[in-house]
DNA sequence: CGCGAACTTGAGGCGTGTCAACCCCTGTGG
DNA sequence: CCACAGGGGTTGACACGCCTCAAGTTCGCG
């Protein structure tokens, strides 16, 4: 009987073995400009030479990080920042007492590792949530290729920004709001991000615990699964396990005008 | 009687006359080159001709903030950083609704702006805790210098890298700490910072009130009040107003290993 | 000297943490 | 196929840390 194999309409045998050659390390190479996923890692409006230039220079290779499983953890050497291109991630600062807070979840497009340039070691853990893949983005390469590509440059400076600003968003839920508001903050800016990337704005699969979210905006796993539970009880949403349902947008938006 | 003038010996009215001349923007030139706190703005091993380049363009002027008025507001248009020559100030993330959340407290050497790179649009309120001066440097200069001068690049993107850690840093303190070990972790953070610019380490005049140190920190003012009379009690600090005196530094570390 | 802003301290209430019981779902092995 | 184990989630009762409200003090400044 036939099985399905990656290449298909050519003699199993064969496929393989030309895949395998063709895949080692040097030779699997990765195209941005023809990514689907350019729009959030490149600026707009690149020359023919430029996108040539980051084509050949700027992701080195791909890598598979199943469920569970450490990106890089703090204390690493900083070689390369990550882009995810496909998957869901979390990043853990721990200190040396156990105590642990979750500092972000990311997910397609997000770029990982500003937070190591500084010291020249990662400063977080990042664990893979679900099975995922990372495009490797040399660092040495990235701060050539942004002299060399002024707009590229121009577009990191902007992505770091942006990772302020979400920051800065974090310690104002953290140091300023009620569980109730901190958890409608969290599904309204999730929500957001999920339909900036062409997914569905309403339905949400939570790929984080309890705990984790619980760790992100600083409260304790049963608050969070309380808090769940308040806001299905209002009408704002339905809550199944880790599939939520946003019913009631401005609803949970109107939480947070106070 | 004789009055205080800023430039004493010469003639009170030519003396004026003089500095109204020679003070115009266009003449006002800084060398950072030569400024103290070149070691912090400006990374190391510079050659002659780069300094030269940054001496010319990357510090247009200085500019004077009194002690409670704004340098920029959340709104603005983003045209420069600004790096504190002297001085003190807070930064504030506010909502339409009336949220407040202090972000962050700068003193000398310490580089404002990078939250409205993304956006274009200042993100916070940077206020003047003390009267200031600060250097503006133009956004588009800093990003041509950087081009020109890989380790000026490489510098900027470091700091901008500390400033994530140091978010991230607030974000444990926000999330996973109670008051007291917050404000133990705030005043030791401000310790090493004062440290690092020359200054006594243990005798701390701080710049804030008790509700800008709460808004921090995630507390109310009183808490703040309360947790600092418990920690003179404990024997690890004197405060009197707003001079603290940090006696037991190690034990103000050791509550943080819990 | 007197006013207001900042700070301190106390009493009581509220929101969230803690602890525990129970349920659901999934994967494993007999 | 079912029994079982274990991780994740929900819900309740109670405890506790921080907030709220209020009164009083200190300090800086006109």
């Amino acid at each position: 009987m036939p099985s399905l194999h990656g290449v298909v309409g050519l003699p199993p045998g064969k496929a393989r073995l030309r895949l395998l050659v063709r895949g080692e390390p040097a030779a699997r190479k990765v195209q941005c400009s023809t990514c689907h996923l350019r729009r959030s890692c490149l600026p707009a409006g690149l020359s023919e030479r430029e996108l040539e230039r980051i084509d050949s220079r700027m992701v080195t290779s791909l890598r598979k990080v199943h469920q569970g499983e450490t990106l890089f953890r703090a204390g690493d050497r900083f070689e390369a920042m990550f882009q995810i291109w496909t998957g869901f991630f979390k990043t853990v600062l721990a200190t040396s007492q156990g105590r642990e807070q979750v500092t972000g979840f990311q997910m397609a497009g997000d770029l990982m590792g500003f937070e190591a340039i500084d010291a020249g070691l990662h400063s977080v853990d990042a664990i893979a949530l679900e099975d995922s893949q990372v495009c490797v983005i040399p660092y040495s390469n990235l701060e050539a290729l942004g002299r060399e590509v002024p707009p590229l440059q121009r577009h990191l400076h902007r992505i770091m920004s942006r990772e302020i600003v979400g920051d800065h968003d974090a310690m104002l839920r953290l140091g300023s709001m009620y569980a109730e508001e901190r958890v409608a903050a969290f599904l309204l800016s999730l929500s957001d991000r999920l339909r900036e990337r062409g997914f569905s704005p309403s339905s949400i699969l939570l790929r984080m615990t309890r705990e984790e979210i619980g760790s992100y905006l600083g409260l304790k796993l049963e608050t969070v699964s309380r808090t769940f539970s308040k806001l299905q009880a209002g009408g704002l949403l339905f809550v199944c396990q880790r599939q939520i349902k946003i019913t009631d947008p401005t609803g949970l938006a109107h939480l947070l005008e106070t």
